[in-house]
RNA sequence: GGGGGGAUACCCGAGCGGUCAAAGGGGACGGGCUGUAAACCCGUUGGCUCAGCCUUCGCAGGUUCGAAUCCUGCUCCCACCA
């Protein structure tokens, strides 16, 4: 664990050294002044349940106000899940049923277990609170004007290009405030992009009679794009529960300007001056893996990783799959793909075509092959994907 | 309630009677190169028994030798005025 300091002044610099923002100023000071455990709060959508790196960022900063003795009250949003927080032009989210978000909320516990202590988490879900009656909702709804919602980037943005925004998502802000009102917020945790939420959680609280809750936001991870950030749906992010060879092939597939941003946000350190950017990037890959696996892990996937794409030789655990043999005639290669990776015969006929399948290291062209040609053998597509044969 | 715009391949988006399996971009994939699964360059990107055939342009009909393109009716979506 991190050294910590111990006046409440320089516990707040501590814990804001790396946020985007702490609001308001000062109070997080205070309040750490009062001697008791915070409650702070954090909300995560039940519908992508794996973590990714982005994630770790902000469970992180939750880890160091559990290390200084707070309670974090995890909340799953099995309610607001259902109405999906408006940030990008996401379509209209399917309702998940309980069992999902059960599975999913699980998942999530996991997971975060992998930053978190979860033994010392206070698990909540919204739907404790939100599946209120109407006049309860009425209540609420009063709290806020469409002119405060329509502040917030997303809608002004969409407003602005005359896309739609629907009532529901209007509702989002108001249910994330109320979150905080169920579980008397003293903090509250987000990404920059959820700063407007996090303020509105305030006036609501103060609606509510309650004292404002403190926002902590942290900076937003960019994807293995190097310019999105980095989420599930947009494909470009790392889970934490990912293989060793994915989570280091993808860290060192990240563009070379994201490597000071990745080092700060996940690291806490600048990319070392002494090496040069693919050495950083394979620091930092090992990290990660050992991080989130451990170090034999690390060095596993880096050998591994040296010998398929630098050494460009086959890896040494190729699983072995079955292909019907068909009577010992010529086999069509693109039925033994298919068999193989799933691949349709027109793809199959194209890789073929474009040199990126090969037999034991050899790039074949005949469609048509002797079965002794392929049987025991590793097929290759691309650079990624083997496989060997086993006849039947 | 009123007039208007729209639904095209993974996504965005052109096309508005034949030369359309459908421009362009993004993404993805393959190849080259390389310090990387980076960057850059080239290529591919509906399916199949693949020099040919089959099925696609919201859905169902119709006009035509021929329709993504024209007509009719549905369904869904959007912004606007009230």
């Amino acid at each position: 664990m991190r050294r910590v300091p111990e006046n409440p002044a320089a516990q707040a610099a501590f814990l804001a050294r790396n946020a985007v923002d702490c609001l308001p100023e000062g109070e997080l000071a205070r309040r750490l002044g009062e001697g008791r455990p915070l409650r702070v709060k954090l909300g995560i959508d039940p519908t992508a349940p794996d973590i990714h790196l982005g994630h770790t960022v902000v469970l992180q900063k939750l880890r160091e106000f559990q290390d200084l003795g707070h309670q974090v009250v995890l909340i799953v949003g099995d309610y607001t899940g259902r109405v999906g927080d408006p940030s990008g032009r996401s379509k209209t989210r399917p309702v998940l049923s309980g069992e999902e978000i059960d599975a999913n909320a699980d998942t999530f516990a996991r997971q975060a277990g992998k930053v978190l202590d979860m033994d010392r988490v206070e698990v909540r879900r919204n739907s404790e609170w939100l599946d209120m009656k109407m006049e309860e909702l009425f209540g609420l709804a009063r709290t806020t004007t469409v002119a405060q919602l329509l502040e917030r980037d997303d809608f002004a943005n969409r407003w602005a290009a005359r896309e739609p925004i629907s009532v529901l998502e209007l509702l989002y802000p108001l249910m994330q405030g109320y979150d905080s009102v169920a579980v008397q917020a003293d903090v509250e945790l987000g990404g920059t992009d959820q700063k407007f939420n996090l303020l509105l959680g305030r006036d609501i609280q103060r609606e509510y009679g309650q004292r404002e809750q403190i926002v902590l936001t942290t900076p937003i991870l960019a994807g293995i794009d190097g310019v999105q950030k980095m989420s599930k749906s947009l494909g470009n992010h790392i889970g934490v529960t990912e293989p060793p060879e994915e989570i280091y092939g993808k860290t060192l597939r990240i563009p070379d300007d994201a490597l000071p941003t990745w080092y700060g946000l996940l690291l806490g350190s600048e990319p070392p001056a002494d090496l040069g950017p693919r050495d950083a990037k394979r620091a930092l890959a090992r990290a990660l893996v050992t991080r989130f696996w451990d170090e034999a892990s690390a060095h596993a996937a880096e050998a591994h990783f040296d010998r398929v794409f630098v050494a460009h030789e086959i890896p040494d655990d190729v699983p072995e799959v079955d292909v019907p043999a068909d009577g010992g005639g010529p086999l069509h290669l693109p039925a033994v793909l298919r068999t193989l990776f799933g691949l349709s015969t027109s793809e199959a006929r194209r890789l073929i075509a474009q040199g990126g399948v090969k037999v034991d290291g050899e790039p074949i062209a005949e469609l048509d092959v002797a079965p002794d040609a392929v049987d025991g053998r590793v097929i290759q597509v691309g650079k990624r994907r083997f496989a060997r044969v086993k006849l039947v």
